[in-house]
DNA sequence: GCAAAAGTGTTAGTCCTACACCCATGG
DNA sequence: CCATGGGTGTAGGACTAACACTTTTGC
């Protein structure tokens, strides 16, 4: 895959942009990978624009694969941002000649619609990638609410409730998850997800009865306290319980 | 509201439409609002280009205007489609030199990406009107399966997908029913947009459990058999039901 | 041996399912 | 008066929610 960069503008289509959410989960913690602007210190989603032959879908794995590294991540269009006035801000159009970047501001400063998606990732395989216009790309928690540029805090928000909304139905959990897991970290990312406590013995009693996990004999070592069993996904029963939606609410 | 015709597409952008599939509800049938084009005699849906100064859901909503009549309807944005090869096919870039409408080939000739909307409206209220490259504009029976043109069967399945996954957090009934209704025609919407039968008393107990609903002292005359109490949305309680989402599956 | 985390179990109540019976209406 | 659809009720089973006790581990 070429690295596509924003200083040669004229394969992209006019008007057409697209924000990726990419969350991962890490020490109990849902993250969002942010970019840190050079010029004007703001900090934005990763995002881009669509080339005259690609998709959207393939527009957001290119993004992907740039900042994170990574192929095959999970992907979801949530919605469109389309309020006229939402790229007026965009700090990408101010001028950053001391960066020796020349930017074409007649791409820049049109009126763009952005697509929304949500990319679940394995926290410990990423490894995070500026951009060319910023310094830094790092992990921030959802729940510190770092103030984004333009209406990227909104665009963060839906995703959230978008993924909430789907988490009976689409493999939120393995996607987030590494290969090797405990109960307690499962339920950790279900309770953050929904923004709630559960029952440890209901989570666990509820999750099993899916059959969508497999038990292996192996312990997670070195933690303090009783050390607890590791599981892994079943991945064609949890493909196969996904289709009918997990029953019953959390 | 004034008519924003196909012949002068200065003043909509490049790359972008939308697609509306608008639901409505009659007869115990789930039905959806087609156009028929003039020139290619394809079937197709209501939709239409952004203006420069629109948001996506204005210009959707002026779409529903245009062709319903209607104002204040249900919209719902639910997916993007921009395979690039997608729009090669459209009947409008096509020469309609016999109809005596001047087109914009340049503008229709282009790559188009668009933006999904479903629509909910009381199908009575709908006095459809066709566009000026079409002949009609009518209801066909979602079950009835008619070839439209592109990816435009797509769209409305997906438009059906969503709508499934989301009657336990819109208000779909409410939209798609007039004021008053009986029991048995709720329960016939639930069945359709389901696609299976429910049992006629656990569904009325579910659906009044939820205290979402008025009994009126009113019943349906008229027809034949005994005639049912008539309902209609307790809106109040309704909202707020929707917000925590109905409980429990169908 | 103590504190904290993890494994396992029980019970009461709720909800869902699958039915049966009676009533109203038009032919 | 009968066929059909609509109004209402009930019993059994499944699932959920709330809660207690025991076991393991590091210090």
């Amino acid at each position: 895959m070429t690295k596509t960069v924003f200083t040669d503008t004229s394969k992209f289509l006019d008007h057409i942009s697209l924000d990726c959410v990419i969350f991962g989960f890490h020490e109990n913690e849902l993250k969002v990978l942010v970019l840190h602007y050079k010029t004007t210190k703001e900090y934005a989603l990763p995002g881009g624009f669509l080339l005259a032959d690609e998709s959207l879908e393939d527009a957001a794995k290119r993004v992907l694969k740039e900042r994170t590294g990574l192929d095959n991540i999970f992907l979801k269009q949530f919605k469109v941002f389309s309020t006229p006035g939402r790229s007026k801000s965009n700090p990408a159009i101010k001028d950053v000649k001391d960066l020796g970047i020349q930017i074409n501001h007649a791409f820049f400063d049109q009126r763009f619609i952005s697509v929304g998606f949500y990319a679940l990732v394995e926290f410990t395989k990423v490894h995070p990638k500026p951009d060319e216009l910023s310094d830094s790309c790092d992990w921030v928690n959802v729940t510190d609410n770092i103030e984004l540029m333009m209406d990227h805090n909104l665009i963060v928000n839906e995703a959230l409730d978008s993924m909430r909304s789907q988490l009976n139905h689409q493999p939120i959990g393995y996607n987030l998850l590494p290969d090797k897991f405990t109960m307690p970290e499962l339920q950790k990312l279900y309770e953050t997800i929904l923004g709630k406590e559960l029952d440890r013995r209901n989570f666990q009693r509820k999750i099993l009865s899916y059959k969508i996990l497999n038990k292996l004999d192996e312990r997670r070592k070195g933690g303090a306290y009783k050390s607890p069993y590791l599981y892994e996904f079943n991945l064609a029963n949890y493909q196969k319980a996904l289709n009918n939606g997990l029953s019953g609410g959390w």
